[in-house]
Parts: structure tokens; sequence; C-alpha cells
DNA sequence: CCGGACTCCTGTGCGC
DNA sequence: TGCGCACAGGAGTCCG
């Protein structure tokens, strides 16, 4: 099969005059923004409390390396339970919990990964598909539970002994982080593959953060197309790539997760990520700069949609 | 070594 | 109304 083929329209009826999404833009998959925006709501919950317990539920979820030679931690300690948290450390789309001079959890939320903070006197929220749950008390002596769900499983934990452990471990696999990435590193980065530029920016190895959504919408705003071959970019495109990217990132930051649910257009509809979202589930509806329709495919088993125009290859 | 295909998993939305 | 199916997606693993 080839890896290109044409992919099935998204919502057959889906308004062609308009912005407004149908029924793809109902939840927001967690890329590096969204990872940022959880860092820094829990960091006031977190940094500095003391983790008292952890219920790991589902030990397929939450991971457990083999310990380092010598490293007598208990299945409990080893999730931080006794410990005081120190930092959260982000890296791509991963989180990591460092206790004080102790273990680390690392959490990835994969695509429908959630990590939630609930102070003890507010109601639990839904117990479906939560694989771990750690008992704190914050630094003010807030008691609470931190708590780890994915229905789908493509996320979850990982236990280290040190902060030193999940670099050489886990994070060194990662390619450098996307928020921060110098057109000098991309183009190392996307030099050294002769995979579609899409497909390459998916590749965390070479670059961590960028997922389907930011992919397909860094192209568009670099007027790049996602089917050149990522070697055969020039010094501009990587350069426009580059900053497309450090930009879309630190926009969707700054928007704040939350805040996008409750947008309102200038006409006061209700409008949702679409409102963001130039070429992310927009397929077969107008360019916003061209008009042209933009063309839905699947590349390296991706959903993408970009414009055949401003993103001519 | 490289790159493409397959796999995991469940909620959702559609067609019959 | 309800059933069954296709589909979405990140990333590890497998294989040519």
């Amino acid at each position: 099969m080839s890896i290109l083929s044409p992919m099935r329209p998204v919502g057959p009826d889906a308004p062609a005059d308009s912005l407004r999404c149908t029924t793809q833009d109902k939840a927001e998959l967690p890329e590096l923004p969204e990872i940022e925006h959880l860092k820094r709501t829990l960091e006031p919950w977190l940094l500095g409390a003391r983790v008292e317990s952890c219920r790991r539920l589902t030990p397929s979820v939450v991971r457990l390396p083999t310990p380092a030679p010598g490293c007598p931690r208990t299945v409990q300690a080893r999730l931080m339970a006794g410990h005081h948290i120190d930092r959260l450390r982000r890296h791509g789309k991963q989180l990591a919990i460092v206790s004080r001079g102790g273990p680390v959890v690392c959490v990835h939320l994969g695509m429908t990964g959630e990590l939630r903070f609930v102070p003890r006197q507010n109601r639990v929220p839904d117990r479906r598909h939560v694989h771990c749950i750690w008992t704190i008390r914050t630094r003010d002596d807030t008691p609470g539970h931190l708590i780890f769900r994915d229905p789908r499983r493509f996320g979850g934990c990982w236990a280290f002994d040190s902060e030193a452990d999940l670099h050489e471990v886990r994070w060194s696999r990662l390619g450098p982080d996307a928020l921060t990435i110098t057109t000098r590193n991309l183009a190392k980065a996307l030099g050294r593959t002769r995979r579609l530029v899409k497909t390459a920016l998916l590749d965390q190895s070479l670059l961590a953060g960028v997922g389907n959504i930011y992919a397909d919408e860094a192209l568009f705003r670099a007027r790049v197309s996602p089917l050149t071959p990522a070697n055969a970019l020039d010094q501009d495109q990587i350069q426009r790539l580059g900053r497309a990217v450090r930009l879309i990132l630190r926009r969707a930051i700054e928007a704040g997760g939350s805040t996008i649910r409750d947008y309102r257009d200038a006409d006061g509809r209700s409008g949702t990520f679409a409102n963001r979202h130039l070429v992310y589930g927009r397929g077969n509806q107008p360019c916003v700069k061209c008009g042209t329709l933009l063309t839905p495919l699947v590349v390296g088993q991706r959903s993408t949609v970009y414009c055949p125009v401003c993103q001519a290859g």
C-alpha cells in the first residue's frame, strides 16, 4: 500500500463557507502546549507537596523499569511515596515530577491521558480508566489526590530512581524541544532523513513536542508542503518552518488550554478550536488565505490537511 | 541503518 | 432504538 492514500473527507456536509468545525474539534490532543499548560497549573499544587502514598492500579500502564543495582526502594517509594516534590520538568510532550533527592515519575499523556490534582473535599471525578492515584498534602497543607487517567492507554507513567536515570534511559531518545528549537538544529534534524517533512516533524527523536495538529499548522504557516522530503528543504523553508513551529507552540501556550473553550469570536458565536486551527480538521473547506479547498490526505498513517496552492511543493 | 507497516486501546459517530 | 463497524491518534516494535 502506498504511504499516500486518499482520505475520506471529514464531515461530508461540513459548511464550506464557515470556519466552524463540526465533529473534529471537540478534544484538544495533548501536545507540547497542553503539557506546558498542565505543568504550569500543577506547579502551585505540587511544588513542595509531600507524597503520602500511591495506588498503582494498572501496573502495565504505570511502569517500573528495572531499578539500578543496589537500589533498595520499595514500589511505594519508587513512586515517590514519602518524598517531597521538588520540581516539574517538561521535555516535548512528557512531564516529569521530580522529588527532592529521590525518585522521579515521568508522565506521558498519549492521546487521551489526564493528570489532575483534586483537593480532597472536591468530588472525585470519573473513576473509570484511572491507573494511578497519589495521595498528596500540598505545601499549604491541603490534602488531595493526583490522578492519572487514560482511557485509551496510549500514555503511561514511568518511575525512575533519579532525574539522571530519566535523562539517560528515556529523554536521551528525544530530539531537542520544539518550543526552543533553533534553525540550525532543525536543519540538522531534518537533514538526516529522506522521509516526508510531515512524517519527520512527528518523529520525537528528531524534534520533541510536535504532534499531528501543530505539524499541519506549522507547515501551513511556513508555506511548506507536507509532501516535501525533509532533506530536500532549502534554508529559507527551514527557517520559516522553525519560526512557525516556535510561534504556534508559543501562541497555543499563551491561549492556555481552558480559555480556548470559552473563546467567542467577534460575532459572539461560540467558536472553538477551529478559530485557531487554519488547516487541521478542515479538509475540503476553503483555505483562509486563498480560498482553494484544502486537501485531506493520509501521510505516514496520519491524517494531514494542507493547501495545494499556498503550500505548493 | 533506514523507513514503512503494524500494533496497542476505547470513545465516538455513522449507517443500516 | 440499537447494534456493529470504521476510525482517530503517539510511539514502540517488527520486518524488509
